[in-house]
DNA sequence: AAAAAAC
């Protein structure tokens, strides 16, 4: 990484927002992770530092490279945009030129050279004859605006009484009371408004969506992307990730005009069907994908920007005619895009914007190396060459360390939760043997009243077809989703969910992230997951945009690997802990396990800049190392992989001790953030594709 | 151990 020599030191930290250093009211809601940060915010990296900003960091120098490569062109740095009027918007030139009406700008060709060596070549001598009138498009450095298209426009954003289909009834008012932690070099100011320099087309596009006020996640990550920063951000969903992303990346792209075709395919001269997006989003679950590109086809509508969606289990021919139509936003699952990569129809070599939603789980066992692929071995550029983005609501350390490899210098965000937090969620836990788990569940089921839908989620795709066979046999209306399940399937089981017809589903890990529906009233987790990070994703399916939600789980002595870090979640959102999970957490702590995996989020709920808190495992209690190495429940996949646990755990040691104080030496090298020398073992040799 | 993700 270019970046590797961190220096802690120089780390600039801001509370941008939430005024934690001075005279908040007490009654001022602050969420838990933030509440913690309250006690410790004079550990010496409180003062807003004043970020040096004369001197560029060097960083931005690879930043400027980046864009100087797009359209080939130089470009003066812009002068009515973010970085002139907000001294730290941007840095080191990071931020392109408007360019408009530079000769240089490619028209159109966002794919294959364009129309001229599609196979309706004839649309072009006509003219860009469109047969959709509201399709934009860029010639000669102008960004034309389709025609409005109201039966469109009635498909992709409903009407304003459309409650099922999206946020428009999303309290905006709290947004306010939600606090927004970045760190990082030069962290660009937040903005309070949707307005310029954000792009006029997607204001408008915005405005449509009835999105009036930007969320917390918005106000950082506009400037933070229209500054040319990276950003790996911490945010519930329901916070507004998707709009996180996509506001600021197609801004730029409603002003810079498409990129022109990389040069060694317009040589070979024909029929080259290759798509070449500019921005490439990639999410963990076929439903997810399709959701993001949902969205990205309301504020991408009438302008030049095609999105395109490509997941596994769908017709691949309609996929690739599709992308043939235009692909300039791409969303797609990391294996059928590797599939079209493979096949030739898609390059990744004009990717100037690269985001993994739900990153943790991108980068995980499963996911690295399928991530490592497309990023590192196929045609990208560099990480000095495009902006990289990751988004998802937990972030733990372990994946932090991982995430460094595909970011740059990056700002790192923390938001609470829309509409007070996790705490409008309330939590159950509920003790049930595996064998009275179905009734438990039917006395739940007929003593809720009917309003709203319930999720239920369980471990295994078999549980899940056995557990809503059963309820359907009870007369309850149920369906299922998994991945077992043919894709028509499951958009069958998630439409008939969302819509109500089913108003009770059984999940699979499938539907434990991102996914936005409506009106969930409850979350069953019938069985516990093994990572509480996967439980935290769970519940946050409820209580979404500002709505209070009821989370259940049962729990018995089969949980007990969690037992700990469940009780540190429900605190943290300030819930009930039942006796009965203290007096397992003992058994299991006399027992020896302790925690298996330093959770990494440090008490957060979100998660936590490793960068501030080098040797904090995310425990809360100094327990004695030494055995940390031996207990990695995950085998090799977790902290415990490195340094044998680095010593007892301190309580977030100081900032800028670099750890060496902390136990943390004992890991030999873990003191510095230089080298890849602290990386476990295990995942330098994981890094090949084999 | 299971889940997700390509054919």
């Amino acid at each position: 990484m270019n970046n590797g020599s961190y220096d802690n030191d120089s780390l600039d930290q801001r509370f941008a927002g939430m005024g934690l250093n001075n005279d908040t009211p007490r009654s001022k809601y602050v969420p838990p992770h933030m509440r913690s940060r309250q006690s410790r915010s004079n550990d010496g990296g409180a003062p807003p530092a004043a970020a040096p900003a004369a001197a560029a960091p060097a960083g931005g120098a690879g930043a400027s490279a980046g864009w100087s490569a797009w359209n080939n062109s130089d470009r003066p740095p812009r002068n009515d945009s973010w970085n002139s009027s907000r001294s730290d918007y941007s840095r080191g030139g990071g931020y392109g030129g408007a360019g408009r009406g530079g000769g240089s700008f490619y028209e159109r060709g966002s794919y294959g050279g364009g129309y001229r060596n599609n196979r309706r070549g004839n649309e072009e001598s006509a003219g860009y004859a469109r047969r959709d009138e509201s399709r934009g498009y860029w010639k000669e450095g102008v960004h034309h605006i389709g025609n409005p298209n109201p039966r469109t426009e009635r498909e992709l954003f409903g009407s304003a009484d459309d409650s099922d289909r999206q946020h428009t009834g999303i309290n905006f008012e709290k947004y306010d009371d939600i606090p927004v932690e970045a760190s990082g070099h030069e962290c660009p100011e937040g903005i309070t408004t949707f307005g310029p320099p954000l792009d006029s087309h997607l204001m408008s596009n915005i405005e449509l969506a009835r999105y009036t006020v930007p969320t917390p996640v918005q106000k950082y990550s506009i400037p933070i992307v229209g500054a040319g920063r990276d950003l790996m951000a911490c945010a519930q969903t329901g916070s507004g990730k998707t709009g996180g992303f996509l506001f600021p990346v197609l801004s730029e792209l409603f002003a810079k005009g498409p990129l022109e075709q990389p040069a060694e395919d317009q040589s070979r001269g024909y029929r080259s069907r290759k798509a070449y997006p500019t921005v490439l989003i990639l999410a963990p679950t076929r439903e997810l994908v399709s959701q993001i590109f949902d969205e990205a086809k309301k504020f991408a509508y009438r302008s030049w920007v095609r999105p395109a969606v490509v997941y596994g289990g769908a017709d691949i021919g309609s996929q690739i005619r599709q992308i043939e139509r235009g692909c300039d936003l791409l969303v797609a699952t990391p294996g059928r895009l590797v599939d079209l990569i493979e096949r030739a129809r898609i390059s990744l070599a004009n990717i100037r914007y690269l985001v993994l939603d739900e990153a943790d789980r991108m980068l995980d066992m499963g996911f690295e190396p399928q991530i490592r692929r497309i990023v590192e071995k196929e045609d990208m550029p560099g990480v000095d060459d495009r902006v990289t983005l990751m988004f998802s609501a937990t972030f733990p350390r372990d994946i932090q360390y991982l995430a460094r490899d595909f970011l740059k210098d990056y700002i790192f965000l923390s938001v609470g939760r829309v509409g007070s937090t996790s705490e409008n969620i309330t939590q159950k836990v509920e003790y049930v043997e595996d064998e009275d788990k179905r009734s438990v569940l039917l006395d739940i089921l007929h003593s809720t009243e009917v309003q709203g839908l319930t999720l239920i989620f369980v471990e295994t795709k078999r549980m899940a077809d056995m557990l809503s066979d059963f309820l359907i046999s009870n007369n309850f209306p149920a369906t299922s989703i998994h991945g077992d399940r043919s894709q028509r399937e499951r958009e069958r089981a998630l439409d008939s969910f969302r819509t109500g017809r089913t108003p009770i589903m059984v999940a699979t890990a499938v539907a434990a992230r991102g996914l936005d529906i409506a009106n969930v009233s409850h979350v069953i987790s019938y069985d516990l997951p093994s990572d509480v990070d996967d439980y935290v994703h769970r519940i946050g399916r409820t209580g979404r945009a500002g709505n209070t939600g009821l989370a259940t789980a049962f729990f018995n002595r089969g949980n007990k690997n969690i037992v700990n870090d469940l009780i540190d979640i429900l605190k943290e959102a300030n819930q009930e802990v039942p006796s009965f999970l203290e007096s397992v957490s003992r058994e299991t702590r006399s027992f020896g396990g302790g925690r298996g995996r330093g959770r990494g989020r440090g008490g957060n709920f979100g998660g936590r800049d490793f960068r501030k808190y080098p040797t904090s495992g995310g425990d809360n209690f100094n327990r004695a190392g030494g055995g940390g190495g031996g207990y990695g429940s995950q085998g090799g996949y977790n902290d415990g992989g490195y340094g044998g646990g680095g010593g007892g755990y301190n309580n977030y040691p100081p900032l800028n001790n670099g750890g060496g104080g902390s136990g943390g030496g004992s890991s030999g090298g873990k003191s510095s953030y230089a080298s890849r020398g602290d990386v476990p073992m295990q995942y330098q040799t994981k890094t090949s594709w084999f």
